[in-house]
RNA sequence: GUCCCCAUCGUCUAGAGGCCUAGGACAUCGCCCUUUCACGGCGACGACAGGGGUUCGAAUCCCCUUGGGGACGCCA
């Protein structure tokens, strides 16, 4: 049997790093044993579904890399499958309308709750004779009262719910568009899909599809609920707690790469081993590895992660992230030094992209002040010597090699009876515009020779006032 | 409130009854390295929610308590 799984999101926001992590996992298992991963956009709430929200979904997961090998199929295109259905179960007594009103069920539910019950439907319209005039009936499946249904979760185990704790749920609104709980059962079965990995906030909603799938006289798929991600406060992610949005974290200056690894590492795990690449996640994963509990998102790995990207992956990869922060930056990075060479340099001092941008940006265009402090520390009179020197030496400079320029500012600082520090300070202030590059002699490599010098003259009249 | 699920360092986790004096990673804090910032190296701090069982033996199995999360829509 072909495994096969899918993601399916509901258009009303953006990616979020829940729904992407259970995206991967679904990906990863549809990967893992040469099986198809299905995306489906689950659109029938025309009131919130957005075309936008399709694109960010779409966007999120093209640059995730979550590649899906069918879809997106979209549920507001089915509409007349789910109809023949639900007109099929009228038919077979498998569900029947319902004629009571918004008002009626609010009252229903607060006398449920004043009872401490738990509310819901009590199906007073099963067996209703009068029909109202003028009302447009919604269709509710009819639930078994009696009995219990089994899950056997994948990752959670056995699961038993009584059906005496269900009621009979809405399959069609009265405008006659079906709900989110028939479509997926329809579109789960129309699609063959053999393993439903999703959220564990569907649990409840189980027992439920499993009824109707039963109704519908269909297999059931294998279950895994996967756990929550949890903010930083315990609560259910959301906006309050920062960013969500996979797209965020891209524009915040995260590889998709370093994203993925966190994910896969939140409630699921392969021993002690924290990195991975993607064909070790597509080897290594596996359903019963997934954790039972509930995970706290923390930003402060995933920093790490993304570090660790930076530092690690191909300079020509991490370039090419580069290339695009520089743009929203307002940089031209084909004017200007090498990017490969300018990640090199750089991606042991910054944990993001937009950080190692912002770090960047002396090499492609004149920094517009000095940074305060370090000028007032560094561009002193003292210094104003020691760059006088430093310029004349430079100029005099060939080749302009990393090497050969590490000698002259040794051979400077000695000359001058200066340490180290104290002539490689001004002259990084001199160029950077700060206290902090990357190393003075590759920074300045990297700078050029004409940039370099044109600098350091600023940097002597900036001096002299 | 009712039902469902869950429970190891601050966080992510290892742990399938003896290998546990509970391991790793992030964070934090020291020290070393050092021309800035970093990287790196070494080390420190730090957890089995509580209570009952079962067993020769429990972080691991069972029960209760507590705590947390989820669901209870003409949302998905």
């Amino acid at each position: 049997m072909t495994i096969r799984t899918r993601f399916a999101p509901s258009p009303t926001g953006y990616l979020h790093v829940g729904g992407a992590r259970t995206a991967l996992f679904s990906w990863l298992y549809a990967r893992k044993h040469g099986g198809t991963f299905v995306l489906r956009i689950e659109d029938t709430d025309l009131e919130r579904s957005t075309e936008e929200s399709v694109n960010a979904i779409l966007e999120g997961m093209a640059w995730l890399g979550l590649g899906y090998d069918e879809g997106p199929f979209f549920q507001t295109h089915r509409f007349d499958r789910y109809k023949a259905l639900i007109q099929q179960l009228l038919e077979e007594g498998k569900a029947y309308h319902c004629y009571c009103s918004r008002e009626e069920l609010d009252e229903m539910r607060a006398e449920q709750m004043a009872r401490k019950e738990k509310p819901r439907y009590d199906g007073r319209c099963r067996h209703r004779q009068a029909v109202p005039e003028g009302v447009n009936p919604v269709v509710r499946f009819l639930n078994p009262d009696d009995g219990e249904v089994v899950i056997n979760d994948l990752v959670k185990g056995k699961i038993v719910v009584r059906n005496s704790e269900l009621d009979d749920l809405i399959i069609a609104r009265s405008d006659g568009s079906p709900t989110y709980n028939f479509t997926v059962v329809v579109d789960d079965l129309d699609m063959n899909i053999t393993h439903v990995i999703r959220g564990d906030d569907h649990v409840n909603n189980t027992p439920r599809q499993i009824n109707i799938l039963k109704a519908l006289g269909a297999k059931l798929p294998e279950y895994a609920h996967v756990p929550m991600i949890l903010g930083s406060d315990g609560a259910r992610l959301s906006k309050r707690h920062g960013a969500v949005s996979v797209l965020q974290y891209r524009d915040d200056g995260y590889l998709p790469e370093a994203l993925l690894n966190y994910l896969v590492r939140l409630g699921w795990s392969h021993g002690d081993q924290e990195i991975f690449s993607i064909d070790e996640m597509v080897n290594a994963f596996d359903i019963p590895d997934i954790n039972h509990s509930a995970s706290t998102f923390n930003t402060e790995k995933l920093l790490w992660l993304n570090h660790h990207y930076l530092m690690h992956s191909d300079p020509e990869h991490v370039a090419h992230h580069l290339r695009w922060h520089l743009g929203k930056l307002g940089v031209d990075p084909t004017v200007g030094p090498d990017l490969i060479e300018v990640v090199k340099a750089q991606r042991e001092r910054n944990k993001t992209l937009v950080e190692m941008a912002q770090a960047s940006l002396f090499f492609f265009k004149d920094f517009e002040a000095y940074d305060e402090k370090a000028a007032s520390k560094h561009l002193t009179e003292t210094s104003l010597v020691i760059l006088r020197h430093l310029e004349e030496n430079l100029l005099a400079l060939s080749p302009w090699r990393r090497e050969s320029l590490h000698d002259l500012i040794s051979a400077t600082a000695e000359s001058l009876e200066q340490k180290m520090g104290a002539v490689a300070q001004p002259l990084r202030v001199a160029v950077s515009g700060t206290t902090v590059s990357p190393p003075i002699d590759l920074t300045v490599e990297i700078l050029g020779k004409e940039k370099t010098l044109e600098r350091i003259r600023a940097a002597i009249s900036w001096i002299d006032g």
